[in-house]
DNA sequence: CTTGACACTCCAGCTACAGGAGAGTTTACG
DNA sequence: CGTAAACTCTCCTGTAGCTGGAGTGTCAAG
């Protein structure tokens, strides 16, 4: 199939999978008019990436986890190690959101949002302690 | 001040600083030798970007936010409006991140992590329902 | 034979910087 | 006074993961 059908099929968009091969996760055959041609086993491969992907698994994750997928002897504790990682990465972005989210979410109460220039918000971006 | 000292002071990387200057966020005069100078009014700024990066305010808030710092009779409501869109930026980022948590935590959890091939998140990217 | 839907290859831009090269300036030490 | 360290400058590249657009080519239908 060429490019514009494995899109509808994985879900995802032509430029992402041009982005995919110039990166070196997929490697496409071209027909001889230059246009790619993919298999049923190509789409198996972007359907696993769009799956990790969307588990938050970096590129470079998906890169070890294709490897991993296709080597059907490969030990679960090697996967598990990836998505350990992964994971850490989730929670350490997760405790810096949250972190700003609640301090951000305090001033935005104590903000009366009205026409007046008293703001907490600005206060304490401008360093005062409150 | 030199950039090194308003750096040690910010506590911003002088790259850093350099940065908000080629984008416009800050704008510097030069010495005679080409250097840049500083205030202390400029030291204000900076640490007020700081404070409001650490938030989670981006740099295009920063670049508003400075605005109503320096406009005295700025509304309130001015104020609250950019901290809410920033709020709800972050919570939809929060809700994203911690989605990806929950199902990669699961998975992660009815791996093994030993020497055997069977791995339920390898079964799942490849698109198995379990 | 032309129109439209595809496909292709660059190149640029997004966010918010960080790293490094190569060059000039200032400062401290002997 | 010389020199070496420390500081500063500009410019270019790279990061992550795409997305948008320009300009061009291919192919099937009418």
């Amino acid at each position: 199939m060429r490019i514009g059908e494995i899109s509808k099929r994985s879900g995802l968009p032509a430029k992402t999978i041009r982005h995919y091969e110039d990166v070196g996760l997929i490697r496409s055959p071209r027909s001889e008019n230059g246009y790619r041609f993919f298999t049923d086993n190509d789409l198996h491969k972007l359907t696993f990436i769009a799956q990790a992907r969307s588990l938050g698994f970096t590129l470079g994750d998906c890169r070890i986890l294709l490897g991993l997928y296709e080597d059907r002897q490969r030990a679960s504790g090697d996967v598990k190690r990836v998505a350990l990682e992964s994971l850490a990465r989730l929670e350490r972005k997760l405790d810096e959101l949250e972190s700003m989210r609640a301090a951000l979410g305090r001033l935005v109460e104590r903000c009366h949002g009205d026409d007046r220039p008293e703001c907490p918000i600005i206060d304490r971006l401008a360093g005062s302690s409150g």
